[in-house]
DNA sequence: AGTTTTGTAAACAGATCAGTTTACTCAATT
DNA sequence: AATTGAGTAAACTGATCTGTTTACAAAACT
């Protein structure tokens, strides 16, 4: 019946809330209210607040880029499509009712300066989601894989930023006009 | 001698304060003692901590379009040249020490669900930002000088973002790079 | 000279924060 | 049947938060 351990749920219920609110907004009381579990287990299974922040992040890297991979996969085979369809599988990510932004993106803007075990998780997701993208270049033929995954991923932050700030996700398909630009020019043969 | 009034003070310092830590994680402790201000003053000038953020935001909006514009306007004079030179800008701000990406997007970030006059100055910003390289894009002879406008905003704010995350300030030129791109495409004869 | 403005310093109130502790329940194991 | 482990509920600690109040100082205005 219980299909979740008590420690995934909480880990789900505070991504929910950090996503939502930010991480300094939202207290731990917030969490076990949603949660319906109680401060004694929160304690148990992470030693501080800050300790369940890192797991969360850890978990959304693993499982955000799973679902990238997965839906890329599914709808199509060619890596230079793979590279163009990221940008609809970001338009239906935007379009969630829950979206809110890159987790990692938020949880360094509360915390670069402070800590730095968060830095470094935020930093690891952008990190890996570009070696995602220079995979796919590299079989796409690109000439210069690791600039076009670079560009790519400032496109696919650029995305984010635009759909939080204006609430519209066909931005992603503005991103996908922009990055088949840069795929056909890394490339195209001279 | 006093250059500056209290309320400037206070507004500069918040901005400093808020941009590096977040605006959760700063008390207004905090920010009377980096500014030498008395409580009682503070709130003389703002009814509220979130009176002072709105007040750090619209100065910031204000300021920071000042300073593109009039860095842009030194460097270059056609508006074809002037459209990149943002990037060039862009890569000077990147530099500075207390470099720590954009306030209003940061902003959003903790604030987006709670209070909508906080988002909507930070909406404010992006529009405006974007309203100038408009004006510039038209300038330049783009056909579609408003999609233009569009697609160089998400460059800015992607190159912002990955100026964060790599703490590395030339992935302004990568932008750049990929402005000329999205710029010849809307402005070439055909 | 007298009054108003502008400011500081510091104590205080009340809420909220992270985290601990005590006392209890219930189900699974042995 | 007894014990152990996993959990809840709730009180509590001590720190920190925003915001108010009281008391006082110095300068500016009339």
């Amino acid at each position: 019946m219980t299909r979740l351990s008590k420690r995934e749920i909480l880990i789900d219920a505070s991504r929910e809330l950090f996503i939502a609110r930010g991480f300094h907004a939202v207290g731990v009381d917030t969490i076990l209210k949603k949660s319906g579990i109680s401060k004694r287990t929160l304690y148990k299974y992470f030693k501080s607040k800050e300790d369940l922040i890192l797991a969360v992040i850890r978990h959304y890297d693993e499982t955000f880029r799973n679902y990238l991979m997965r839906e890329v996969e599914a709808r199509k085979d060619s890596a230079y499509e793979q590279l163009l369809v990221i940008f609809d599988v970001s338009e239906q990510w935007f379009s969630e009712a829950n979206f809110h932004g890159c987790l990692a993106v938020k949880a360094i803007g509360e915390f670069s300066e402070k800590n730095k075990a968060i830095q470094r998780s935020c930093e690891e997701f952008v990190r890996l989601i570009g070696e995602y993208m220079e995979e796919l270049a590299t079989k796409a033929g690109a000439r210069d894989a690791k600039g076009l995954a670079r560009e790519l991923v400032l496109l696919f932050e650029g995305a984010i930023v635009m759909a939080v700030v204006s609430g519209n996700p066909k931005v992603a398909q503005q991103a996908k006009t922009m990055a088949r630009r840069c795929v056909d020019e890394h490339v195209k043969k001279n």
